[in-house]
DNA sequence: GTTTGCCAAAGTGTATACACTTTTTCTGCA
DNA sequence: TGCAGAAAAAGTGTATACACTTTGGCAAAC
């Protein structure tokens, strides 16, 4: 684990943001769990570079949230509580909603096919090992809300969608209870069929159905206390 | 202004978090304008630190949209695009709408004291003299939007909408015409007596109407281009 | 008089040094 | 053996050094 090499994905512009995007990818897809000590020397050697780099990097993390850093300590994965996890919910079902709402209101057929070309892209990445796709396909689950922002041309609602979603797939790999639901790309469908046909009304209900899905399907109970004695005892 | 010291109010935690609320305060009440050349060294004298510290701040303010960087050329206070603009209001105003929605249904009397107590003090800070109030009245004026947020208990609500709001500040600054809205604050206290009679619709309605003053009160239109050719042949 | 090229000044980007804090380890003592 | 405390190791917080880029100005050529 010490000299495993994180390797980037997207080439990003910055050296900074190329840290920020690799570690961002790690958390995300669970490479780095929830707690995990982020020592900057460590980092800063896995990537080549010094600490200064880290560090700013390391700052934009904890702005966005996937990491908290305590003073002096250092920086850990975030490990979001079962109230902030329910408020980020909380947070991007209003986004989310209403911006199915607004979407509705000035579709093109050329915005469908975007989507649709997404969802394809989803179904791709579901039918491929569970391995070696998982990360990918829980980012392009994701990608699907951040795409209808950006077709709206709102970069602003984007943006803050993606921290959003981030976030989100954060608290989903932390507290999901078996598996999660892996039919949300045929829920993203049968949203966008909703848009394609303009009814506003079916559209909000499916997203406030497909968010809902997403959320139930967490275990915020407080059962991990329970098993984490059963561990200790078998 | 080289020499001109940038007095921190709040007591922040941290020096970075210090720098940052001191410069986010400059900008927000515009001693800071927009285009306005942020060079690291400068900033680290006025406030006896080296530029490490500056320069964590100023990625910060970065990431807030309070400024811009510009990589190897440096940190400008930000001059938001008028479609920017546009794209933040249009979030605003669908997160602010929610947010009444769902403060309606769980309004409390201790909640509605608080917010009677905020207009209150907002409507002090607008008695005072122009000159020195101006840039606290601004900011409690923004205040109430992120007040409503934190009596919910959603703090991620209050962060995020806090940031925007910031924003909405120096856009507002940049774009007014003649002087702005300053009946905002009996909005607000229309807003809170829709909200204590937990009539859903008039307090969505009103917030609706005050979010969409706000944003009439600026001038989007491109006549600063004509002033420019007026003015240099006068 | 205007333009082009070059040099100096200023400023940013990254690395490194060092002080101070936290954590770990080791040793002495009960 | 077990614990307390101190020394050492590791790590963070801040400052500084230095290379490289941009900027502004001056001078020479057109």
């Amino acid at each position: 684990m010490a000299t495993e090499q994180i390797i980037p994905v997207s080439t990003a512009t910055s050296s900074t943001d190329q840290i920020v995007a690799a570690l961002t990818q790690a958390i995300v897809s669970h490479r780095l769990k929830p707690g995990t000590k982020l020592a900057e020397q460590k980092i800063a050697s896995q990537f080549g570079v010094s600490r200064t780099l880290v560090r700013q990097a390391l700052f934009q993390l904890s702005q966005h949230r996937l990491i908290s850093m305590e003073p002096a300590r250092g920086a850990y994965v975030a490990s979001p509580s079962v109230a902030e996890a329910k408020q980020v919910f909380a947070v991007r079902r209003m986004l989310e909603l209403e911006t199915t709402r607004a979407f509705v209101r000035q579709v093109t057929g050329k915005q469908i096919k975007v989507l649709q070309a997404h969802i394809k892209a989803e179904q791709a990445a579901l039918a491929l090992d569970d391995n070696s796709g998982r990360s990918q396909r829980n980012e392009l689950l994701g990608d699907f809300h951040v795409r209808m922002a950006e077709l709206m041309g709102n970069q602003v609602l984007a943006e803050l969608l993606g921290e959003l979603i981030s976030r989100c797939s954060l608290i989903t790999l932390m507290y999901q209870s078996s598996r999660a639901a892996e039919h949300s790309s045929d829920e993203h469908a049968h949203i966008v069929m909703a848009l394609a046909a303009k009814d506003e009304a079916l559209a909000v209900r499916l997203m406030e159905d497909h968010l809902h899905h997403v959320e139930a399907n967490l275990d915020f109970e407080p059962a991990p206390a329970i098993d984490a004695i059963a561990c200790a005892f078998a």
